[in-house]
DNA sequence: CGGCCGGGTAGACACTGTCTACGCTGGGCT
DNA sequence: AGCCCAGCGTAGACAGTGTCTACCCGGCCG
């Protein structure tokens, strides 16, 4: 139980671990320097204001993310379609287990999304999608990078969907994963 | 220019225009009331908290994405696939277009998403687009429900991936029609 | 005429984010 | 040694927010 680095990444660490059980919305500033143990005033200290304490929380989020993935790549044969698959399979874990952090990662009215290059943190992601895309079908008619939009944006909506329950609602089924080879065999073709 | 009708109509039409100027974090109860015309407690009367005011807010914006939808498919040609383009056009443009609300009809966490079958409002819409697709390609393999959940779930994630500037920083494209195609082609095959 | 009730006002309360002035504490310099 | 200062955190103030409550006023019915 680390509580003796410094302030900031407490307050970081603290603000990830209350947003498990609060929804983004209610991520006030002094609440989290209440649970950090110190007053309301000392965050400021590393944050000049609320929006970018938030926006180093989803940082830390995007790591999150990014470990997660890298973990069930790891654990995985190196065939690109494999990885595709559990690249996909993590993306939406990840949103369906951390919901309001997922949310707040792409946030755009919380997140001053300047700040610390908080819209670069899906670049790696994204990269990695396009290499496994073109690795996976070299022979596709498209550029890979518009595969791999279209791939990551049906992911995303996806995620986005379920967290709301409107895909769960509209189509009475609970389990993402037909939905997942749906988009998987669209975009990169049948079973193979 | 409408103001003789009634306030709860009034609160939510002020609402939506403050939305295409502010974003959807700063639309507080207050600041709608004043710009009513009417002291901070009257919306109470017919909103008994914020959250249900903005709920009644994201409902009238599921409704205009909804007149511009059918718009849409009003002027254009019988054939389904062609009709599954022009949905998609509208959805995209609509996003694009109205930012804070779209943001606004798809935050879960400050919707209570029950209220007024809010979470319903996207079915029809939903609906419209299964039929759409079991006309265009009655011969699918997976039943519609999923391939039209897998299509939603794209033309959603790119929306709120453009919203975020995410994609277009990522591809470099700020034209959606690329990835538009993409995921048509994809998902129903070919050009044809 | 009198009561009443829908609909709006105004003030209070706890809470928030931000700003400012103030302490403490430890380390480096003369 | 003595001092001073920068770093770090505290505490209070301020405007603004959502919610709650008491009040008020005008039109209606009996």
């Amino acid at each position: 139980m680390p509580t003796d680095d410094d302030l900031r990444a407490r307050l970081v660490r603290v603000g990830a671990e209350l947003l498990r059980t609060e929804n983004a919305g209610s991520l006030s500033l002094r609440e989290i320097a209440r649970r950090a143990g110190v007053s309301h005033g000392a965050p400021r200290r590393y944050f000049p204001t609320h929006l970018s304490l938030l926006s180093a929380i989803a940082r830390s989020g995007f790591a999150d993310l990014s470990r997660e993935i890298t973990g069930a790549l790891a654990l995985c044969p190196a065939e690109p379609r494999a990885r595709i698959t559990a690249l996909a399979g993590a993306y939406v874990r990840f949103a369906d287990a951390n919901r309001s952090m997922f949310e707040l990662m792409f946030r755009h009215d919380l997140l001053q999304s300047g700040y610390l290059g908080l819209r670069e943190s899906s670049l790696p992601l994204f990269r990695l999608l396009v290499d496994l895309v073109s690795e996976a079908r070299p022979d596709l008619p498209r550029a890979p990078e518009v595969t791999a939009g279209a791939l990551w944006s049906a992911l995303h909506g996806m995620a986005q969907l379920r967290n709301w329950g409107t895909l769960q609602l509209a189509t009475g089924a609970s389990d993402p994963a037909p939905f997942l080879a749906a988009i998987l065999d669209a975009h990169l073709g049948g079973t193979g």
